[in-house]
DNA sequence: GGACTGATTTGCATCGTTGTAGAATCAGCG
DNA sequence: CGCTGATTCTACAACGATGCAAATCAGTCC
């Protein structure tokens, strides 16, 4: 068995309340106390049961983070980042994923494990406006990378909106004016699929251009193989256009792999762009040029909004926004003219 | 504040044991009683509190789970896997990133957040075998990913040189003979490296082709600019190959890039060939040759494996050591002939 | 020397749960 | 109607830590 404060007492020979204050760096412990006390803990390998120190205290430093699943990338180095910036505050991470299920994400929000940490980070994918009541739950829960309206919790989120818009320009700018989109998903609400759309039609509609829902592809999940089947029914519609915009760069590298495959230059013929910033963007054949939402300020932002938030004495705070800012980063895939 | 068993047991007017008695099932309830406490519970939302019971009971059905970075794809799509193995036992996992430091590795053996935790499964990078009293821990701990001997614990691993060499042998049988190698590290002494540099060698001297140091270029993180820097030193040593087998799929794409940069053309110039089936090796241009290492078999075996030690009673078996299957996945960057 | 003061140290209750053991209840039976 | 044995429920003591308040200690001052 692991050795306990009380252990640790009785070789120092004082009583097991002054090795925790040892501990917890009480300041009234005489030095020569404090150093007999150590030794002894050094002596038997004590460890605190945090368990047991949470159950007392209240507090786990444990989070939990939920996003749809690691194998996209994009979440995968976004829990990365959060893991991280947690890490430098002594805090654990307890990661969950969702698949993007709305049932998966409202059965997290009700589920008894969340007690054995102190908040939620929630990437929602599946839930809507319609969910908003679920969202009122007792503990600190801030969503990440959602831009929705009157929800009762903080959320940290991305420029979608504007971000899109200004892809689409950028690739308006450049001459193009048949602009696809793939990952349109009228399932969701409120979604960045929903937003991005918007950016898009926004943009189009500023320039004059008409919009064409046969340039619109639907996309779900938003994985790489999604990508590659969206392009290959764009193609397979038979409608003319000068570039893509892929509402995640995930799958702008899978359209961008059949369009090749196809026999269409990138960018020559067909510019594309993405949206994420992935590492791998930089490194496709061609380069990507994407849309960076800021990814490592949305990650540390809302860590630390939900520490505020763990941290808050009193009556709460109303919901906070935050809203990242972006950038267009230009690579080969679509170039600025 | 959240409602306890007492709050329960006082609406429904039993003893605190009894609400105990009905959410752990216990036979002797009476059908009348359990209703009635189920009705409370679902009145009051009772959710029971996992800190106070794990310290009870001595389990936390969580385990924990260490991985050099989710930036890393191959460790991304691993986390997921082991992630949704516990989900489907209704197990918890946190995640913690070690950047395949030795000493953040050792750290993580000696944290007192394990404590929090039923076990670890470990993917070391930086540790060697100096280190294998660092593994003697009074805690469940099984090794994923890394051939190593006489640790005094589980590992569920994968055939590193065998899958190596076969790598090799199959760049030898469609007619290659200068097969450059990315990934070479010799800081590590039993790591992945040194083992797939090993195979290589193997595959080599079966086939009488000489061995030559200026095709095996070094990298540490195994990172996709890993993998093109390598490139680049590759290239400038001006020495001449027909392969490239990239220790891993991330560098193994980061090299691609640089070779079709620089005006090879693979697969006609240079076959490349991979390691881990990432996703994305379908989707490159060209798609990645690659081994399987058999990563869904990784990901649950060593989770089940942690599980069977954690169910342990009484004097514990030896160490076991499962070897996963590997497969070579053709694809365009190496036809087959 | 004893009261007073502030610095150290300690004891006890408590967090919310489960295990053990025993008390209360009940049906069946002589 | 009391006895018996099974069924059902309850009381109490942990698990290992922290917070509070009280106890002890070492000096200081008169």
């Amino acid at each position: 068995m692991a050795a306990t404060l009380r252990d640790v007492a009785k070789l120092a020979g004082v009583s097991f309340k002054t090795v925790s204050n040892v501990i917890n760096d009480y300041p009234h412990v005489r030095p020569a106390t404090r150093e007999k006390v150590e030794r002894a803990i050094a002596e038997l390998g004590y460890k605190p049961n945090l368990n047991a120190r949470s159950l007392r205290s209240g507090r786990t430093d444990t989070v939990a983070l939920a996003v749809p699943e690691l194998n996209l990338s994009y979440f995968a180095e976004l829990a990365g980042m959060v893991i991280a910036a947690a890490e430098e505050s002594g805090l654990t991470v307890v990661v969950e994923q969702t698949g993007g299920d709305r049932d998966r994400e409202l059965a997290l929000l009700r589920s008894p494990r969340l007690s054995m940490t102190d908040g939620l980070i929630l990437s929602p994918l599946g839930m809507g406006q319609e969910d908003a009541d679920a969202l009122n739950v007792p503990f600190p829960l801030v969503l990440l990378g959602e831009r929705t309206f009157d929800w009762p919790c903080d959320h940290v989120t991305m420029r979608n909106v504007e971000a899109a818009r200004a892809a689409t320009e950028y690739l308006l700018a450049s001459g193009r004016r048949r602009i696809a989109v793939i990952g349109e998903y009228e399932g969701e609400v409120m979604g960045s699929a929903r937003l991005r759309l918007r950016g898009y039609r926004e943009a189009l509609a500023a320039h004059d251009v008409p919009y064409d829902a046969s340039l619109v592809v639907r996309a779900t999940l938003w994985h790489r193989a999604d990508g590659a089947r969206a392009m290959h029914e764009l193609l397979d519609r038979d409608v003319p256009f000068d570039a893509v915009f892929g509402f995640n760069d995930t799958m702008a590298l899978g359209a961008m792999r059949v369009l090749q495959e196809a026999g269409r230059r990138v960018p020559e013929d067909v510019a594309v762009i993405g949206f994420d910033d992935l590492d791998e963007a930089a490194y496709s054949i061609p380069s990507l040029t994407t849309v960076d939402p800021g990814r490592e300020w949305l990650a540390r932002t809302a860590l630390e909004t939900l520490l505020a938030r763990i941290a808050e004495v009193g009556p709460k705070e109303p919901p906070r926004t935050e809203l990242a800012d972006y950038t267009i980063v230009e690579r080969e895939s679509a170039p600025r003219n």
